[in-house]
DNA sequence: TAAGCAGCCGCAAACATTTGCAACAGAGTA
DNA sequence: TACTCTGTTGCAAATGTTTGCGGCTGCTTA
């Protein structure tokens, strides 16, 4: 999925491409790994100084609303990453590091298919995280209880 | 476990018992449910008109590190519920309505098992929220795309 | 190219949550 | 009981996020 291909899909659900709205999906796709919104505003405002932090806010919102990016949960602040359809992936965040890993969608099917069967509940599943503790984390203590 | 129960445990790790935090557990145990903050806020507030929000703030998270309550995250608030060790519990939280259901912990006992298994990756089961769509909303269309 | 409209932007205020600080109050000790 | 120490509270300010509103602009049509 490359940012042509995005620009694409955006025009045709109609929605409106501005350049605010291009810097920020710029911004996003060149972080590399999962922007925070702090991150995401600093290195629009770099083109564009009159960028308003209230414009990254809804312009994230609503491309997670049209698939194009996708939210990750890292402590308790909200990060974004470009959507890639072709490799969908869930994530761990570990709670001492902070670090995320991805996570192939399939160790999640048997549980999304336990859900659906004994409740009729259909689970969120394209976007999921869990959170804990790394190997490294847990080899070197970080998250030893401190009582 | 009862409320005389829970104070002996805060009690034993050397929690100071203010009337403030006697207020706030009330709250939480009378409201049934899943309380949000704002609710145990006003709870509080009935009994004792001086309460500070920030008290709440501050004792739900304490009472959440010393286990005696857990939060769920409904919707993008936490609320939170006395904690039953006899009965630990997930929740499936629904999406258009709101609805929390509990999740008998043996469902995610096979994820945990991989995770641990094959990334060498604790998770944070312990408290496990997945969200998604009920069975009514489902059949209603409450979370039908809007194009 | 010009005009019109729906939707977007920047600003500021609202809201939810967290934090710094000085005064206060449990709980142990004498 | 009086004293002391440590941790808690209420207040207010800071922080992160969302929303209302008036003016502006991308996109479409002619």
């Amino acid at each position: 999925m490359t940012l042509p291909d995005i620009l694409d899909q955006l025009r045709g659900k109609g929605v409106r491409l501005t350049p605010q709205r291009l810097l920020i999906l710029n911004a996003v796709s060149q972080g590399g790994g999962h922007m925070g919104v702090d991150e995401v505003f600093r290195k629009a405002r770099e083109s564009y100084p009159y960028m308003d932090i209230a414009t990254v806010y809804r312009t994230l919102h609503l491309f997670r609303r049209m698939g194009v990016v996708t939210e990750v949960a890292i402590g308790d602040r909200l990060h974004f990453e470009i959507t890639n359809p072709d490799a969908p992936h869930h994530h761990m965040v570990c709670r001492p590091c902070g670090g995320a890993y991805d996570l192939a969608p399939d160790y999640l099917d048997q549980f999304r298919n336990t859900l659906t069967e004994e409740f009729d509940f259909e689970p969120d599943l394209d976007n999921f995280t869990v959170t804990g503790v790394c190997s490294t984390c847990k080899n070197s203590g970080a998250d030893a209880p401190s009582a």
